[in-house]
DNA sequence: GATGAATGAGGATTCATTCAT
DNA sequence: AATGAATGAATCCTCATTCAT
């Protein structure tokens, strides 16, 4: 037989498979309601295969995190890298690179927004982990900001108001199949970033 | 003692405790690892009582999120209403007023916010009033910020934007119980309403 | 006003309406099925009236049961009673005015049939007031046989399988509201009495 | 110790197993008053076992319907079966037969009895599945006088009058567990014989 | 006399997890 | 390597029954 999902895969591969399966039940029906018979079926293999190989369904789920968040990571690490190697990029179009990898990621990646974004959430002890991941996008996007800030420029607020913004459109295009994640990352990006400019400017407005 | 909340209380009452209770401790563990047991608990009563009252565990977090959520929508009205009657308000006070009301709401209901938030998320059937909940508050800012927009203007992304921000502060104020809301809603107004005003005129950013 | 089911009613009245409503209730749920709650309000009153009266719910089943019972007992004395006084009948006239009025019976309180016969049948302690019931109709049938009988003629058999028969066809009656019980009853005597009067005679089938 | 019936049996047989138990069980206390609970200790087994193999509690019980129904109408039929090839029955040995067999099995399957006739009668819905049963057996029983009936012959009451007739020994053999079947047989036989055979003949009686 | 409020107890069902094969 | 068989422990929900007003 060629290839059908045969048994006796190496175990890197059949762990690969079953994170998969996890990740698109988990993302649909949240840690609780879902349950180990169901991603084991979801795998197409026993119950006592996810435990030999994954441990607990708490491993399970924080393993689905892990992955995919790296995963996100990985995506924005790899819109910083400029094309060419000696060109200098301007903040805004280093920002711009970075929402539109953010939102693509999104786009072809659903079930793992779910997973991080809808289910981790409110759920300990998973929510540290989103926590720390979006700790992490944060700083990324408070170092690009600080290259040029007037001193004084509310750098923090900036990002955290950038982040937050972001999510709000990932969102959006999570539960919209149809749009296109280009677009919508232009579009963010023309009213995001004259806040952001004028922010970084060290402008303020007062009541 | 005075009064001491005694048993053999009217319904009404009884009702509304239970509620306090049920949105105290969902918030904290989610719908699906709390048990109606311990909200009974937490509300000083039997478990009987939940049933004959709300009906199912399902109907309960519901109400919770019902109740929880028109709360939020009444105190952004209120923010609405001119002190003084002949007032009128321009576009940057209005969003002021709001966005403050909005933090304010949440560092005073943190468990309100965690229950609508972060709890019903990813949850069917419960992410569709929070859907719901935020499509409102995208349209209460859009009709902000249509009166004065030049044509052509992106309001829809402009709203979008503005309320993702919010959520964002508002989320890390819930898990900040020492900073100050009012604080939080000036850097926030601060950092977006330069953006907003830019993209109301029709400025736009392009690659 | 009027009629109309007011309060303030005279106790047997109650109990009465109580007793029309359980047993109406009963006989399509049964016993373990049927709760308290849906009695008091299929009687229009509060529960604790029902356990002020009848006692507690088995108490209430087991007031059901006699009083349908001692219903169907009369209507097959009162069959028994010559319209002339000083009339003689013939055994075959007995039996057959007895079934009449049995079948008549249950086509009028298929409710009480019901409970009787197919909700008391398998569930103890209830089964007994039940197999007390058929006992003393055996015994009825069996006195009327015993007048006339050749020495030796099976009579206790024949009386049983005359109420056997009697109960199959009281039974489909039950579950047919439009046949008519008169017919019925000329139908089930004509094939039933050919048999017992065979038997009476002392007649015996042998392989 | 030879065989024990250790743990970890193949599935197959212990569907048996529970059955065997559901059917002792559900046939003394009927569908409402026994929980699985007690079925599974009966069946020398954990709760979930009995979900894993049978589904609810309710398709269990539907289970042991069609189980002991089945056996029920294989036992008539295997009476049906001439012990001869060639052997041409008379009308009345075949009922003889049939009783017998009847009879037999109900002396021999007192809980089978229990649960078809007496708890699943009145419990929708349950009932459905007793009334078929009958349905079939007064065919079964209509089929047999058909052959050389007077044109006339009320065959659908006398099979109805047999059936109940049957039934009503049966319970009553179903409580006396000393007595012999085939002595009751012989004496219902002699009975309804005798009533069967004049209905056939197209006799009947008028008041 | 009548009822809204309240609960202890119990029952159906599911699930994470393990073991014997 | 892989799985069918098995269960302890919860969890949702209902119900008969009582009491304070």
């Amino acid at each position: 037989m060629a290839a059908a999902q045969s048994r006796r895969l190496p175990r890197a591969v059949r762990e690969q498979q079953m994170l998969d399966a996890a990740v698109r039940v988990f993302s649909r029906q949240g840690f609780h309601a879902t349950s180990v018979d169901e991603i084991a079926e979801a795998a197409g293999i026993s119950k006592p295969m996810v435990y030999a190989y994954l441990g607990s369904k708490e491993e399970l789920f924080t393993a689905c995190l892990h992955r995919e968040g790296a995963r996100l990571m990985q995506a924005l690490a790899d819109a910083a890298q400029p094309v060419d190697a000696g060109e200098a990029l301007g903040t805004d179009e280093r920002l711009w690179r970075a929402l539109r990898a953010f939102l693509r990621f999104v786009a072809a990646h659903r079930d793992g927004w779910g997973v991080l974004y809808r289910q981790a959430r409110g759920q300990e002890p998973f929510a540290a982990v989103l926590a720390d991941l979006r700790g992490q996008m944060v700083e990324v996007v408070a170092g690009m900001f600080a290259a040029g800030a007037a001193p004084g420029a509310d750098i923090g607020m900036a990002a955290q108001v950038l982040v937050g913004a972001a999510e709000a459109v990932a969102d959006w295009l999570a539960d919209h199949p149809d749009e296109d994640p280009d677009d919508a990352a232009e579009r963010l990006m023309s009213v995001a970033w004259l806040g952001t400019q004028a922010t970084l400017r060290g402008d303020r407005w007062t009541s």
